[in-house]
RNA sequence: GGAGGGGUGGCAGAGCGGUCGAAUGCACCGGUCUUGAAAACCGGAGACCCGGGUCCACCGGGUCCGAGGGUUCGAAUCCCUCCCCCUCCGCCA
């Protein structure tokens, strides 16, 4: 949600700002229907403060033991007309709200036009032999037949070391993560539409999202929507900012619109776990918040020996909620290119202004809208998939990086063989 | 799933048609006192919207007692719907 105030003081900064993104058609209308709410809302209050006074009056009288009848009469007139005026403001504030609802985050002067990529870090490899995808060195390890004749496409059971592996991630992203300051956590993953909402999620991605057939309630499809939420309608003490937690769940996405991409194995799935950072900081610490969560990123990225390149995402690939957001691309020597493997956004007040997360100056005045940020630290399916790949030998089994062995990784993985 | 009880300011907790943005206690921030602190005493604190004032610490009005409707001249207080919490029973990882 965007700032009203803000595209009211200065019409034209927002208007350049979100036509950037192509959003910019509906500043006028928003314009209009303030303009409107505001001269309706004088005549209402006005009436009100007739009302309120009148109130007084009557009571006094009444205490008095006077008659009050004709005071009341006139007033039941007042209170009509104020019935009437509400009526017309809330239809005009209601449409005020959606129009609102609608816009996407102003983008960070930072973010680049289009996807720019920032560095590259470690050497794609490509080997002599032609490289076996993660399907076929995972062998039976994965078994997506089974799971479509359960579950249907997009889905799959995973076994034996890779569990073994999945946990031993987990864990060691955690560990690295309480390090940084970030407090493990595992959230609801139903969540009610609010917290869809507040995090930018709706109305904007409606189809991807699953939704329960006898309960109110949504599959988040990442632990940043109940993350986020995790302070809805707080005030919170500038001193205690920042707040940084790291996210365990799986996520459902429908990939809706999807269809025929990404379809051999795990890399494009409907359900899969991740490890997930989250940050409430104050305004003036955003971007370099942002910075530092993408550094982790990249710090994962190493210590699990991931070839990698970092991307500016364009601004028309930006979600809602985003103002700027990096892509950590990782090296996949089956299919010959970087793939996305971890992303990391700041959605600025977008977010916390929806959920109504502020931040009270420790210098005393008034709250004010803090900030939030979030980044992948493991999407376990891809970042397995990348393992697997990136650390295969021509017979076929994988060596897996050694810092997740103490955590319960295997060491490697024999080769899978023909299935 | 069944039966009760309840949601009020940072927390606890009164109020159950008008004098209630709301008693009281705790916590918090000033001040007095003290060598300093504690205690005691005095005082002050909420959020949001609109308008005025050159921004603001200012002024006026409006809204907010879980959410949304309704009754009434007037609702924290009465009625309806929904959400949430607690207790007991049932069921169950």
């Amino acid at each position: 949600m965007l700032d009203l105030r803000l595209i009211r003081s200065d019409p034209d900064a927002a208007r350049a700002a979100l036509a950037r993104r192509g959003a910019d058609g509906a500043v006028d209308e928003l314009l209009g229907l303030d303009e409107e709410r505001r001269s309706l809302l004088p005549e209402l209050e006005s009436l009100r403060a007739q009302k309120n006074s009148a109130s007084e009056a009557i009571a006094a009288a009444k205490r008095a033991g006077g008659d009050a009848a004709e005071a009341i009469g006139a007033m039941r007139e007042v209170g009509r007309r104020e019935k009437e005026l509400d009526a017309r403001l809330a239809e005009v504030q209601g449409r005020l709200d959606s129009a609102l609802a609608a816009l996407p985050n102003l983008p960070d002067p930072t973010a680049a036009d289009e996807d720019t990529v920032l560095r590259q870090v470690g050497e794609p490899r490509i080997p002599a032999h032609p490289p076996r995808d993660h399907l076929e060195l995972a062998g039976d390890l994965i078994d997506m037949d089974a799971a479509a004749r359960v579950a249907g496409s997009r889905f799959a059971y995973l076994k034996g070391d890779l569990v073994l592996l999945e946990l031993a991630l987990v864990r060691w992203a955690l560990e690295l993560l309480r390090g940084g300051g970030f407090e493990p956590v595992i959230p609801p993953v139903l969540v009610r539409e609010e917290a869809l909402y507040g995090t930018g999620f709706l109305p904007d991605t409606e189809q991807q999202i699953y939704r329960l057939a006898d309960d109110p309630l949504y599959l988040a499809g990442t632990s940043e929507v109940p993350l986020a939420s995790l302070h809805a309608e707080e005030i919170i003490a500038q001193e205690r900012l920042p707040l940084r937690y790291a996210g365990f769940s799986p996520c459902f996405r429908r990939e809706a619109g999807a269809a025929g991409r990404d379809t051999r194995g795990i890399f494009r799935v409907h359900q899969f776990d991740k490890v997930e950072m989250f940050a409430f900081v104050d305004p003036a610490e955003g971007a370099e918040e942002h910075e530092r969560i993408l550094s982790i990123e990249e710090d994962v990225l190493r210590a699990l020996q991931i070839p990698y390149r970092v991307v500016n995402i364009g601004v028309a690939e930006l979600g809602a909620s985003a103002a700027k957001k990096y892509d950590c691309e990782a090296w996949l020597p089956a299919q010959g290119r970087y793939r996305e493997l971890t992303s990391c956004s700041n959605t600025t007040d977008f977010q916390a202004r929806r959920l109504q997360i502020r931040m009270r100056p420790s210098g005393g005045g008034r709250p004010m809208v803090l900030h939030t940020l979030n980044g992948t630290a493991v999407a376990v399916g891809r970042t397995i998939i990348a393992l697997l790949e990136n650390g295969q030998r021509e017979d076929g089994s994988v060596v897996l990086p050694e810092v997740l062995v103490p955590y319960g990784a295997p060491e490697r993985i024999a080769a899978g063989g023909p299935r």
